[in-house]
RNA sequence: UCCCCAAUAGCUCAAUCGGCAGAGCGGGUGACUGUUAAUCACUAGGUUGGCGGUUCAAGUCCGUCUUGGGGAGCCA
């Protein structure tokens, strides 16, 4: 089944003969000497428009199928002489793949609401949207990979599965092969408990003290009971973490690496950016095209503070220096403030993990997020502490044992570096870069509390 | 987990004060047409989310559960 993407033959700059082209049929026009057969095979989000003689052996072969049916089709790519479309295929022979009953098969020629869709998750990538989702999910993946190449980062694979139980970052997974009941945990497959990670950060750490730069991009689970547009139990987490390293270098890498991935999106995937742009998120690529080519507004928790108080807005959740902002405060310092992505840095260390670099205020942390319009936190990230002793007090603070991050204190015991690095949810930076509102609708088959399907 | 809202045909939604269950789209049939969200006519399609209650009478009121949405917390 030798066949040319549909994305190849649109681009064709002269009619071919005798193309094959595989598809599922998305809508089927019959008129009275002429069928219009829109294909779409995922290659792109352009249907090529087929034309079917129905005096031919090729409209038997066709039959009564039409919407969802899959479809192998050979003929000769000409100028299409009608109005929407610049080339067509006349199909001179044609193999029904698969049917699909039209009174059953869910999806229509018409719009359906994202909570149904949701509902027909494995078939919703058969959609204009869903299907544009996910390739700009895919080329955006590739935007990170190439920009970290670029930067002479290393890929690397941290562990799924982990011995630890804080990693300090969530509610975790448990998992055990023990019968239900069992309690005694040396008897678990590995003599004691197991989670599924919430962070890859600890060991990023720990690899970045001998590559350099290196990144995780991969799973990381959270069985945080939040039911939100923003959150998910299973999602994919990009972490970078570079030896040498601080804080202010870190801000302008994330900006960097922000604005990067944002603009190769923009020149890779302007088809799809348009939907969205028309159906899902007016402004979209003129707010995409102001993330790329502005700097970001960077000011410090106390600045924040100071603005917020200001405002002369009265939020539910009172400001006063030493609070965590809260959503409500995040959203006026990106959204009505600065109205474009904001850097806030330097909170105060009662708020944040324990492995952030104590400033020398005695009051702050080296830490910095970045808050986007629309999304929230995107990018959280720090300097982290590389003091032996300093590193191993906040751990004592916490009412933790030294005994549980001796691996982790190691790294400051041997050859330790000044180093940072940040976490960004990349399913956030989907939504961010295609308007789509709810984390659910940029993951194929999403994972959320009670909500366990295909 | 907390607060608010919703659930009616395959989908999106109406249904006035508690009084006969409706439309558009989609499906089927036919007509028409180089069409492109095609158009026109006809037609089929319902345990009004589940359970319980109030009432002569419940889609409508009350209780409860489930599912979904919005907001909050937690965070990425």
């Amino acid at each position: 089944m030798l066949r040319t993407l549909i994305r190849d033959a649109l681009a064709s700059e002269a009619p071919v003969a005798d193309l094959t082209v595989c598809g599922w049929i998305r809508t089927r026009r019959d008129a009275k000497d002429v069928i219009f057969l829109e294909i779409n095979d995922g290659s792109c989000l352009t249907n090529l428009q087929c034309v079917v003689d129905p005096d031919s052996p090729v409209r038997e072969k066709l039959g009564g199928d039409g919407t969802g049916a899959s479809l192998c089709v050979k003929g000769d790519l000409v100028a299409s002489p009608g109005k929407g479309q610049r080339w067509e295929l006349h199909a001179k022979t044609l193999r029904i793949l698969g049917h699909a009953d039209p009174e059953t098969y869910p999806l229509q020629k018409k719009r359906h609401s994202d909570e149904f869709l949701r509902s027909i998750a494995h078939l919703r990538v058969r959609t204009n949207k869903y299907s544009s989702v996910f390739r700009v999910r895919a080329r955006a993946a590739a935007a990170v990979h190439a920009f970290f190449r670029r930067n002479g980062f290393f890929w690397v694979h941290t562990p799924i599965l982990t011995g630890s139980d804080c990693e300090g970052a969530g509610e975790m997974f448990r998992v055990t092969t023990l019968s239900p009941g069992e309690k005694d945990l040396s008897k678990d497959f590995f003599g004691h408990q197991c989670n599924l990670t919430v962070s890859g950060q600890l060991e990023a750490e720990a690899l970045a003290m001998g590559l350099g730069r290196v990144y995780t991009f991969g799973p990381t689970f959270r069985a945080e009971n939040s039911n939100t547009p923003r959150h998910a139990a299973e999602f994919v987490m990009i972490e970078p973490e570079l030896a040498f390293c601080e804080l202010p270098d870190l801000m302008d890498f994330a900006e960097d690496f922000v604005r990067s991935c944002v603009d190769e999106v923009l020149s890779t995937c302007p088809e799809e950016l348009a939907l969205f742009d028309r159906w899902v998120e007016p402004g979209l690529i003129d707010s995409l095209k102001t993330v790329a080519g502005e700097n970001f507004a960077r000011i410090t928790y106390r600045e924040a503070i100071s603005i917020l108080q200001k405002s002369g807005k009265n939020f539910e959740y009172p400001v006063s220096y030493g609070i965590d902002l809260q959503t409500e405060h995040e959203r006026y310092l990106s959204e009505e403030h600065f109205k474009k992505p904001t850097m806030v840095t330097d909170y105060p260390r009662n708020i944040k993990a324990f492995y952030m670099r104590a400033n020398d205020d005695g009051d702050t942390v080296a830490a910095m997020d970045l808050l986007v319009p629309r999304i929230g936190e995107l990018i959280g990230g720090s300097q982290r502490e590389e003091r032996y002793d300093l590193l191993r007090d906040r751990i004592l603070a916490m009412g933790q044992e030294a005994s549980s991050y001796d691996w982790y204190l190691d790294l400051r015991r041997f050859g330790s570096v000044p180093h940072s690095g940040f976490g960004m949810g990349f399913e956030r930076f989907i939504m961010m870069l295609t308007g789509v509102s709810n984390i659910r609708d940029v993951i194929p088959f999403p994972r959320t509390p009670g909500s366990l399907e295909f």
